[in-house]
DNA sequence: GTGAAAGCGCTAACAG
DNA sequence: CTGTTAGCGCTTTCAC
């Protein structure tokens, strides 16, 4: 009667386990997996016996089952809502990186910014039991979140989130706002207006920070803001609204760069030149803002250094090493282009 | 003595198991197995009793372990080369919707350009057991795709490739720089130039498509190729080297976007009206050819259809339903906006 | 250094 | 319908 660890039957087809190298290479099936793991204590003779059988075999550890002993994948899930933002690119590139210096892999998903679709791939993510998830500006209610929080470390990018379980890592919006309107006030602008981004991730706090910023310059009287969302043909129309203002405003600080190029587009319209009539500033800096075209001046996020941080914040929790929150704010820069300039002397009337 | 099947110690830290939820609703391992794979022949009380214990321990399936049992994982594994070219958010989205269709979850993973790390993410995935796995534009060797057709079925997208193990699925490029030189013809264009986009993917098929459209329409005489690259400078480096020809070319058909927009601005630099005096189109139709400020003609690929066609392919390779190299072709189309129009009557001398 | 044994959480096969 | 049994491929422990 053959005994368990002499059945092999039909080895043919499937692919080669451990017990297939370690027959290979005459050893115990023990040392082969000490080998694969790197640990010491195993002469160099067998080491060498051992790498040639797997090399032979085209073997390839499995990690699901080393997964299901170990009670730990080391693999951490990225849940990406919009995968066609160049922001998230880079994103996406701060966590692997960094993944990948702490031995972790990383899995991406994404619901395309549908919230049912959303729920779906973290719930996908969590049973593959990933040891830690991140969300990047996920849409899904604040409650999924609490749920993911029951079964892994979290941490949540780019969003305001009440969930008071998960970590957090954001641009900081309010001081990137700062950066937008004292950047125009340097150049002499005073009627400084604002395409408001609405319910886009992060609008409602550059919002603030645009107020706060006016205020501190003394120009609180000349606070204009116009709806506009964070689409181009939001920023448009929010730009026509702007035009009907008399005096008219002297440089605009739209909320995203999308919103900024409708903006640009309606002022080439009404006849009015950039910056020498207007001068425009965007928010996120993207690929866009480069294009010479449009040389727009814009608020730069760090993608890379949020998806970093993020990615250091899971770390720390599935090491135990820290059990309470963090929240970490990331600082903007601005990057001036020729979308600003100066503002135009005596210029459209005076208040 | 007790059983193994009563021994469950540490209970309180561990994620329960379908064990805990089988004691939780008094019933047997097996019918809650069967609950949760959705099989008929458990009673509608019994069916409940197993739900309600699911809700109430918060359990999830532990899909490492089924895998492990199934020796199949019903995830399949995605390689992007490039996550910060919206044309890839594109792919993703149709290989996605599909996937979700037919019952898989999607891993994605990316190599950042970079062909060693691609090959590391493509062997992350492999070691993880995937079905099959989708390479979209990848950068590594073909040897690398060999190996990989050895353990599951492989599809590259976008790329040209001599490995014969695997499915493809490309745009047609020969199409696509058909579509484009035939456009500035049917405008009545008849020297037009070509922006080559060297090594980048596809490049040299999208030249191929341009000489034998030259060669079609008897305008073989007026080829005139310029090495440019898939990069905005590039692209500016070589229409500033067709601003030197005599006669100038009255279009230009560039190899991507990118270069469009590089050539776009060296011919406002040289004074030139677009398209007053030369014609522009480019290829990708990304975003960036929709902004108002550059509104480009350019030839669109269906990424999501790729993506779709894809899965597909994985898809019946999987199911045993065929093992012969499929290779699909994606038609591309045209989209026309403001940088293409009629050539200018007599314009910069005959030849 | 080696080899045996136990078991990770689950499915599959089969006898009741 | 239920309960038992036997693994999936690996790590871990422990006696040799």
């Amino acid at each position: 009667m053959p005994r368990r660890t002499d059945v092999k039957p039909h080895q043919s087809q499937s692919e080669p386990t451990i017990l297939d190298v370690a027959r290979k290479a005459r050893v115990s099936k023990s040392l082969v997996s000490m080998v694969i793991r790197g640990e010491d204590g195993v002469s160099a003779k067998n080491r060498e016996a051992v790498r040639q059988a797997i090399e032979e075999l085209n073997y390839r550890p499995n990690v699901i089952a080393r997964s299901l002993v170990q009670r730990r994948t080391r693999m951490l899930g990225v849940m990406i809502s919009d995968l066609r933002n160049p922001f998230f690119g880079d994103v996406v590139s701060g966590i692997q990186m960094r993944a990948a210096d702490l031995g972790y892999r990383v899995l991406f998903n994404t619901g395309d910014r549908v919230p049912n679709l959303e729920e779906a791939a973290i719930e996908s993510l969590l049973e593959l039991r990933v040891d830690g998830l991140i969300l990047a500006a996920p849409r899904v209610d604040d409650t999924i979140i609490e749920r993911a929080c029951r079964a892994v470390p979290v941490v949540v990018l780019n969003r305001d989130t009440s969930a008071t379980c998960s970590d957090s890592v954001t641009n900081d919006n309010l001081a990137g706002a700062s950066l937008a309107v004292e950047h125009c006030a340097s150049l002499g602008h005073t009627r400084i207006a604002h395409i408001d981004g609405g319910t886009g991730a992060g609008a409602n706090v550059r919002r603030e920070g645009y107020l706060a910023a006016m205020q501190r310059l003394g120009l609180a009287a000349n606070v204009l803001t116009v709806e506009g969302g964070f689409t181009e043909n939001g920023g448009y129309q929010a730009a026509r609204e702007l035009l009907k203002q008399f005096p008219l405003p002297t440089a605009i600080f739209a909320a995203n760069d999308v919103s900024a190029i409708g903006a640009l587009k309606a002022l080439e319209e009404a006849g009015l030149r950039t910056p020498g009539d207007v001068s425009v500033v965007g928010y996120d800096n993207t690929s866009l803002a480069a294009l010479p075209q449009i040389s727009l001046t814009s608020v730069q996020q760090f993608g890379a250094d949020i998806g970093r941080l993020g990615m250091e914040c899971i770390f720390e929790r599935i090491e135990g090493r820290r059990s309470t929150p963090r929240h970490e704010v990331v600082a903007p820069t601005l990057v001036v282009r020729t979308s600003t300039g100066p503002a135009p002397v005596g210029a459209h009337g005076h208040r």
